[in-house]
DNA sequence: ATTATCTATAGATCTATAGATAATGC
DNA sequence: ATTATCTATAGATCTATAGATAATGC
């Protein structure tokens, strides 16, 4: 994350002070909007209720997003990126497509635990995040199309396993948040093995790469962000 | 759908003229919102863009319903039956368990051809469907039930196998919705014939519960509800 | 000197209710 | 006579902007 002084980049110029106090104030109206989102699903939150919470002078608002639409919209950006650097650290050590794909189910399936607000802003963002070229969704469907190019996965159209990974994983988060007595903790592993399954793996190995030893630093290890 | 002149049971009376006024004016303001809702998934619309809608008075959204939010809920429990119904429909000739379950998977991934209007809602409603005791969920989790004990399915939870159920049918519904060139017309019957592996079922079962022929009255032939 | 932030407010909604009108019941 | 519906409106938001203030750049 350090900033280079010079670079041949074409736009990239050293940030100055003024740029960072800029950029503390957009970031604090996204953490903002964030937690409302997570808070209550209804969106109806209104332009004030956010700059007070970001501690934001009200007008200021306007200098950083022209609408409370596009705040939003930032703000489950914000979310999916996150989710997809948690999914990338989570996965790093693992090569085979089927073991990168089940690992990625497991961390998304416990994030209700790991990472509440992602989960929560998940699942009230809904089906979208399907669409975004961040987050999940672009990973998967690399994974699935690595799994289909080994062998391991018996598929034929990968936007179909990506539509129904990406709405079953939001399946089992919204259990989770909303009805945590109904599943037990091993709901994870059972749901990744279940979908190795229906992807063409063999019972065999589909419960070998679901059941997989997680390294060291286990995600549930990392630190959690910041809770309200 | 005839109206008994009187009935023992407890308060059930014949309904007067003013009666069915009343609810054919409940039933327009219902009608409106699931329009809204179904067309623009930000549920902004006001009371007013709704009693417009639905040709009635603005004041007379109060005898029926105390706010917004209350008729938005009935709009959804109204499409939930009205989904629920089809399902009843389209799954009355089957007794199989695993069959059942599989027709109400094609029928459902079917909607957004055969009803987009409550296609779309399902879709904006999210996973709270899930949660109703209408529509898809409690019948799905009857069937997984079902199949469990006649040991089709080899699930150790059905509410872990309806989570993933009601969320992969959602991403399918809305990727047919959404980007329909992605998906071919075979993916209802290929989700079906994947989550009954999923679920337990050997290849060459599963394959043919969910390929099972369509009755005569196939669901594309019933009538589909009035699009606007 | 420049630019981001803040305060204050005009104008545009939107909700909820009061009171008038129309339809039905008896 | 009773009840649902309609019209009109008061009061409460909420958004977007104008202009003042504070922080940074040079």
């Amino acid at each position: 994350m350090s900033q280079p002084e010079s670079v041949a980049g074409e736009t990239s110029v050293a940030p100055t002070r003024r740029d960072r106090r800029k950029a503390r104030t957009r970031q604090a109206l996204i953490d903002a909007a964030r937690e409302f989102v997570a808070r209550q699903g209804n969106l109806d939150m209104s332009i004030q209720d956010i700059t007070e919470a970001a501690e934001v002078g009200f007008g200021s608002f306007y200098n950083h997003f022209p609408s409370k639409d596009e705040l939003l919209r930032a703000a489950i950006e914000d979310t999916l990126e996150e989710h997809g650097q948690l999914l990338d650290v989570q996965t790093a050590h693992l090569d085979d497509p089927a073991a990168v794909f089940a690992a990625s189910l497991r961390a998304t399936a416990r994030l209700a635990d790991s990472h509440p607000q992602i989960a929560r802003i998940l699942v009230r963002t809904g089906l979208r995040y399907l669409d975004s070229d961040r987050g999940l969704a672009p990973r998967a469907l690399r994974d699935i199309r690595r799994a289909i190019d080994s062998g391991q996965f018996q598929l034929t159209n990968p936007h179909l396993a990506l539509a129904t990974t990406g709405g079953s994983l939001l399946g089992i988060v919204h259990m989770r948040l909303e009805r945590p007595g109904l599943l037990d903790d091993d709901a994870p592993e059972e749901f990744a093995e279940q979908l190795l399954r229906a992807f063409g793996m063999p019972r065999r190995s589909a419960r070998a790469s679901a059941r997989k030893a997680l390294p060291d630093w286990s995600p549930t290890e990392l630190p959690p962000e910041a809770q309200g």
